[in-house]
DNA sequence: ACCTGAACACCGTTCAAGT
DNA sequence: ACCTGAACACCGTTCAAGT
């Protein structure tokens, strides 16, 4: 016989998306998340910058797939019992991924970029507060406003690494102050401020609020149950 | 005598800040968020793209003059009393310019672009849970918790009005997909998803765990039965 | 099927020159 | 002091051509 297709086994020179992501996640820990282009990516792997778009439609499918890569590994649900350490463990873990991957909050963020792995915190989140008897809706809005933080908050601890503004930037912006326009004025956080400490109140504020939304939730149902589920069910 | 300098009134034509920042919030307006480039703004008012350097050292610096321009006239303190009404109202506030200027999401989290205006909901936050009894740290945490949540949320709600996806890339991303590649796998919120019912939902968790916190902090200073309580609850 | 090389249509910004 | 025009060093991506 032949060689076929199923036998041609990839050379160890090929070009594959994950030999291209691994390259792209070294190149960000070592030279920072903006300086991913695919020029860049391409060039640490070797090859040409076109080469990479017979394995990613675009710039945009590389990042997706940056974050699936991450995401894939990470675990949201750890054996806690309980909603609240459930959601604390979930939250924590999303932070620490996304502190680890300071490119993470801003793929998530941006664009179309999520993978269906980014969803994982939500199923978590989901069926910790579904089973403490909280309507679907609400659990869905309490993991926004969980989600929403714990991205916010790393994404703006992660920009806070990075100095900014060059020397040379600098004698211009210096001289149109001159003119009387103050380009500085920028308020800043206490230099030792305490983000652990922060993103811990933070949290604990939120789970808070949780429970005294479960806690009046179910007051009502044992008085509303059937307009409740009615309520549901209309969505 | 000769026309000096306090004489020389600007001629309508000539070049300001104002007049700049003007066109780059219109343009914004008609073309969207990304479209605003240096190159673009100037076509927009009529010059050459140089020509905004002798008012703006950078295109960060225009931008944070954007930012600014935007947040001074913003209110974020009422007449309300009590400190959950003013910061409901502050952050409600908040949200509505963030929605209205959809750039202001992204200018207030990226790079170093934030003006000192940015900081008055923050001085409204402080000086409300202040006067409620909460030490200052909690105070800022807060106000971090308040504004990272509503940041994440309208740059959320913001994004998902654009589409994304033209054809050309569809194409080859469905060439890819038939390769194994799945790139689609996109969940989605419901269709009819109400982003302010669900903001409302997030600032209430937020602010009845700020509640607690100002009990139990109170109840500290009175008597230890706050702590026992934590001991007992906290893991 | 996979990769290359040249080219296109963009960026922000520098620099030298005009007035 | 303010503006122009050409140029530099980048982008993501298209296209035609190689193998």
């Amino acid at each position: 016989m032949g060689v076929t297709k199923a036998d041609r086994t990839p050379s160890s020179r090929s070009l594959t998306r994950g030999r291209v992501i691994e390259a792209a996640l070294a190149l960000i820990d070592t030279v920072g998340a903006d300086a991913i282009t695919m020029r860049g990516v391409a060039e640490t792997v070797g090859v040409t910058p076109m080469a990479l778009y017979n394995h990613f439609s675009s710039k945009d499918d590389l990042l997706r797939a940056i974050a699936a890569h991450i995401l894939i590994d990470a675990v949201f649900d750890g054996d806690e019992t309980g909603w609240r350490a459930q959601l604390a463990f979930c939250f924590r873990a999303f932070r620490a991924v996304c502190l680890r991957y300071p490119i993470l909050p801003r793929l998530l963020e941006t664009s179309e970029i999520a993978p269906a792995a980014a969803f994982a915190p939500m199923d978590v989140t989901l069926h910790a507060l579904e089973q403490a008897g909280m309507p679907t809706v609400d659990a869905l809005r309490t993991y926004f406003t969980l989600v929403n933080f714990t991205l916010a908050q790393t994404s703006y601890q992660s920009r806070r690494s990075y100095p900014g503004l060059e020397p040379s930037k600098r004698v211009r912006a210096e001289r149109l102050a001159g003119r009387g326009h103050d380009a500085a004025g920028q308020p800043q956080l206490p230099s030792g401020w305490d983000f652990d400490a922060a993103f811990e109140f933070g949290l604990d504020l939120i789970l808070d609020g949780v429970r005294r939304a479960l806690l009046t939730g179910r007051a009502k149902t044992t008085a509303k149950a059937a307009a409740s589920k009615r309520r549901r069910r209309g969505e």
